[in-house]
DNA sequence: ATATGGTTTAACTAATTGGCCAAATATAAA
DNA sequence: TTTATATTTGGCCAATTAGTTAAACCATAT
């Protein structure tokens, strides 16, 4: 039943996605995985070759889908601050619905660099930078941000919202100690995490003009 | 020989260290350590009863270098502006020390969150915080930063010095590729963040004050 | 010298785990 | 119904790995 058959593969490929999620490829073993999905260990082999194959076609999803949510920011018609508050929304949206993607991925990449160079490689960043560059040419100018400064920038933005996920266990124990919630944390940090960064680069201008 | 004793004692605690800031505790092997120490893998038993243990002695050790590295920021006599320079001069020079710390651990974190609670819950944070908001009230008052604002400046200030080592080999790659140098990025970044940094928090009181 | 203590090693064990295979079962086609 | 094909299962194997044990080693004190 071809019917049954993508809805088996697709519950082993959803059940290898949480205890990969959850344990990483060392920690994650091929029994859970078949538990979790409610089928035979020898299945997952006969759809997916081997824990790596699984695992492989697991991370790409995930790291693709995660650099996915990057690209509308590229492609918005809108100010540059518009976009910044337009990315933290929809980011911090994504992370919190998928919590542990974020400590996930960077685990993993870690893990195997060479996976994130070839993927990467099939990216044309080159463009999507000349873009950004062009279309905010006047806004950047503005607040004297230079060319050099970008990559801090967007290594600034990138880690507002990827950090209190990757870190979320320590900074959950930390707040919750001094008696704040962490969802309300990161229902605010949405719109905080916004006016941070343009407070920031507003400021750049200040900085470069008393030099 | 006592002499030989720490010795040996010590090379397996460093050459644990290294492979578990490499591999996780999942991925480390008992022999791969001894390999490394240069010694037979019972050894490694014989100083610390199990993998276990001895990954236990290595976390400890590390998280708790970690969280020391924070602890000069609440004592130093300096105004907030200079504490916060300072910081990331320190921080960001010790993480370029320990390049794979901060990435391993927030995986070991994640893994196991309530080893966290436990450490968290021996650190009386509750005075950290209010001799942070007690030494900076003016400070904090004149750029309207509440206190229900502080974890969230916390957290971006440890973001900001924290993500590019966590994310370092997908940074080091998108950086390379348009032709920047990781290592000269990184060195930059110990005033930028400062000043980002700043730059927001200045910039909090002209929020605050429209609103 | 030799007895004593801690240290180091080689060989081994038990358990886990990824992967394989052959039989059984279901599905669709003739 | 019969046949062919795809799916699912249980049982198995070989490799890996943390941990054990008993013997060898070595420094020091008597």
């Amino acid at each position: 039943m071809v019917e049954n058959d993508k809805q088996t593969e697709k519950k082993i490929f959803e059940a290898a996605t949480e205890v990969f999620m959850e344990k990483g490829m060392d920690g994650a073993r091929m029994q859970d995985i078949a538990n979790r999905a409610g089928i035979n260990k020898s299945l997952l082999h006969y759809y997916y070759r081997t824990k790596d194959r699984l695992f492989n076609e697991v991370f790409e999803m995930i790291f693709g889908h995660m650099l996915k949510k990057f690209a509308p920011v590229f492609d918005a018609d809108l100010t540059l601050e518009e976009k910044i508050r337009f990315f933290f929304r929809e980011h911090i949206t994504f992370l919190q619905k998928n919590p542990r993607l974020a400590s996930f991925v960077l685990h993993e990449i870690n893990r195997n660099p060479e996976r994130v160079r070839n993927f990467i490689g099939r990216i044309d960043i080159g463009r999507l930078w000349t873009d950004i560059e062009a279309q905010h040419k006047d806004e950047l100018k503005k607040s004297n941000i230079r060319r050099e400064d970008i990559p801090q920038l967007m290594t600034s933005i990138a880690a507002m919202s990827v950090f209190p996920f990757a870190a979320r266990v320590l900074v959950k124990s930390i707040l919750e100690k001094m008696g704040y919630d962490f969802d309300d944390y990161i229902e605010k940090r949405k719109e905080y995490a916004a006016e941070f960064v343009i407070g920031a680069i507003r400021k750049e201008k200040g900085i470069r003009e008393k030099a």
